[in-house]
RNA sequence: GCGCCAGUAGCUCAGCCGGAUAGAGCAACUGCCUUCUAAGCAGUAGGCCAGGGGUUCGAGUCCCUUCUGGCGUGCCA
């Protein structure tokens, strides 16, 4: 709960604020209308541990140079009481802030008081905030490329979670509409070559090539006792049964591949309800009688174009550059009476608003259904339920799967792709996790040949060993009689390996929010290389055996929050803490 | 054609609202284990931040433009 990044940042600006109100009063520097000063951490430690680059930023609006600014404000500052220690003028005019003691030892302390507690916040308190991810058709298994939304999903939930909100995990389960069909109808087709031989029964053109659909049918066929199949009732019948039957074999295997991914959801929503309760044609009916459709060819259609150009124009985008982007309209009642998926769409996230009331709704889709995302958020803004303002859609780019250096493709249709449990008999499932938590928007590619024999190569083998090292550092030492104390002298630890080490603790809390914040929950495995990077190097340099027991007693105490931030850090992205390697 | 995303070290990527000498990991090279785990540490080398203009005290970061790569532009989902 404690932040003292935050807390050391806005006494920074106070300080400088005041002083420069000090200055201006007693006419050292002129009256400016300045309202705030801009604190940064340097990059360079040994420019401080916060500037203002106040002097700089209000050369202008106060007529006189930096340097002169900044040491106008220094004669009027008064650091008394504060975290800093000392200020100075340095460079073009930057005011560089050194800690204190205090600001370190209250840094342990907030991390000692508040346990695995520690970095949370309450930013998103009272949001109702829902995370849909992976949604993977139900027609085959999920292939790789479902494991990076599976990760980003996840763990994006674990970080606005841990600010606060109220967040539910969500998978939109497509059993309607044309790929359900199709699924059907290449389960039927294996079905009957299966009785009748595979050159007498032309298998569709659009089907479903892979093995699972034979697998399927064998299945089905294995339950048909009586082997009735295909007499006793009519073709659509038979389909629809397969259909379920095929449902019911994919979708648990589908759980048990992300629960073995360590992902579990609140709810698996399935879009067949959405047709059965009439929610869909309630929807289109509701856009209708706003004026937002028409019927052309016997299908009703949504004035998308109509939507977004008004979008845009609100956003002030020139009317030129409008008309260069071709707009068009979306179908969502075809002409033989079904509904598209648009249209079910559309109905889902009204459901997710309207019906379940959530404040924010964030999809983690990928980066090939772009296209779909102003559609989707004028259609909700058709409906009055603000979908550019409260539904955010991450779009993550697809992964490319390469094996030693050659490409593999991805496509399910052709039956070859590498699925999820393909990839996790090979690689581990934290090393996996750990991979795809990466910046959405980065291309990447994933080498099976390499992630095999990636053991000590793998940055995540980093983290996981500064832990194990912590672990059993405390236990080497309580079996010396040596526990880790209830409470000691951090001001004892004055090194600069020791104050990295606490200043990269204190960075934790700021580290959640902005990976909240972002929808980036990389900023987490950065943050992590770095602590464990602090820590390695504080291993090394200083000792706990035979050091005067004082200073053993705040070296042991400082490890073991290191210890506690990183289990933490873990747990958030779903990677575990292992005490031994 | 139009649109979205990207282009920073050999590779994978950081770079907070524009700030000081552009950073880290991997790979390469050199050192360091009779003292808490060497899956570690210290160091060396590696850069026209894709190219070109502009905005200003200051640009990897903002604007314009060109080039390169990925994706999209369905009565598919």
């Amino acid at each position: 709960m404690r932040n003292l990044i935050q807390d050391a940042r806005d006494q920074a600006a106070a300080l400088a604020m005041a002083a420069y109100r000090a200055a201006a009063a007693d006419g050292t520097l002129p009256q400016a209308d300045i309202h705030a000063a801009p604190v940064e951490i340097p990059r360079d430690a040994s420019n401080g541990d916060f500037t203002t680059t106040f002097a700089l930023a209000a050369g202008k609006a106060l007529r006189q140079p930096p340097r002169t600014i900044a040491q106008a404000l220094l004669d009027h500052m008064d650091l008394s009481g504060s975290y800093f220690a000392s200020a100075e003028i340095a460079g073009p005019g930057f005011l560089n802030f050194r800690l204190n003691p205090s600001w370190y030892g209250a840094v342990c302390a907030a991390v000692e008081a508040e346990g695995g507690d520690y970095g949370t916040s309450e930013d998103l308190k009272g949001q109702k905030i829902m995370v849909e991810f992976v949604s993977a058709n139900p027609t085959g298994p999920m292939h790789m490329g479902n494991a990076r939304g599976g990760v980003l999903g996840d763990t994006l939930a674990a970080c606005l979670a841990a600010c606060g909100a109220e967040v539910s995990r969500e998978f939109y389960v497509n059993d309607a509409g044309h790929q359900i069909d199709k699924f059907a109808r290449s389960i039927y087709a294996r079905c009957m070559q299966a009785k009748l031989g595979e050159d007498r029964c032309a298998f569709p053109e659009d089907g479903y090539q892979g093995d699972d659909i034979r697998e399927l049918a064998q299945g089905f066929l294995a339950r048909d006792e009586n082997g009735a199949f295909p007499e006793g009732k009519d073709e659509a019948a038979w389909m629809s049964a397969m259909a379920e039957y095929g449902l019911s074999v994919n979708l648990p295997r589908m759980k048990a591949d992300l629960r073995r991914y360590k992902i579990d959801y609140d709810t698996w929503f399935y879009e067949s309800t959405l047709h059965d309760s009439g929610a869909v044609a309630e929807t289109a009916e509701l856009l209708t009688a706003r004026g937002w459709t028409y019927e052309k060819d016997g299908a009703l259609w949504l004035k998308t174009a109509d939507i977004l150009r008004e979008n845009l124009r609100r956003a002030g985008k020139k009317e030129k550059d409008i008309e260069k982007l071709d707009l068009k309209d979306d179908v969502l009642r075809r002409a033989n009476g079904f509904y598209t998926y648009f249209a079910a769409d559309i109905a889902y996230h009204r459901n997710k608003f309207e019906t379940r009331g959530f404040d924010r709704v964030i999809n983690i889709w990928g980066a090939d259904h772009h296209g779909h995302v102003a559609r989707l958020k004028g259609a909700l803004d058709a409906l009055g339920l603000d979908g550019s303002g409260k539904l955010d859609i991450v779009l993550m780019q697809l992964v490319k799967l390469l094996r030693d250096g050659e490409l593999v493709k991805m496509s399910k249709r052709t039956g070859k792709a590498i699925s999820l449990s393909d990839l996790l008999d090979e690689v581990p499932v934290d090393a996996a996790r750990w991979f795809f938590n990466a910046k959405p928007d980065t291309q990447m590619d994933f080498d099976l040949g390499l992630a095999v024999r990636q053991d000590s190569e793998n940055p995540i083998y980093y983290v996981e060993y500064a832990h194990a090292r912590i672990c059993s550092l405390i236990e080497k030492l309580a079996q010396e009689g040596q526990a880790v104390p209830p409470a000691a002298d951090m001001a004892l630890l004055d090194t600069e390996a020791e104050k990295a080490l606490i200043k990269q603790l204190a960075a934790w809390p700021d580290t959640v929010r902005s990976a909240a914040r972002a929808y980036d929950s990389s900023h987490v495995n950065r943050y992590l290389m770095e602590l464990a990077g602090c820590f390695h190097r504080f291993y090394t340099a200083c000792h706990i055996r035979q050091e005067a027991p004082e200073l053993a007693a705040a070296r042991l105490k400082l490890a073991d929050s290191v210890r506690s931030v990183l289990k933490t850090g873990l747990k958030l992205i779903g990677v575990d803490a292992p005490e031994h390697m």
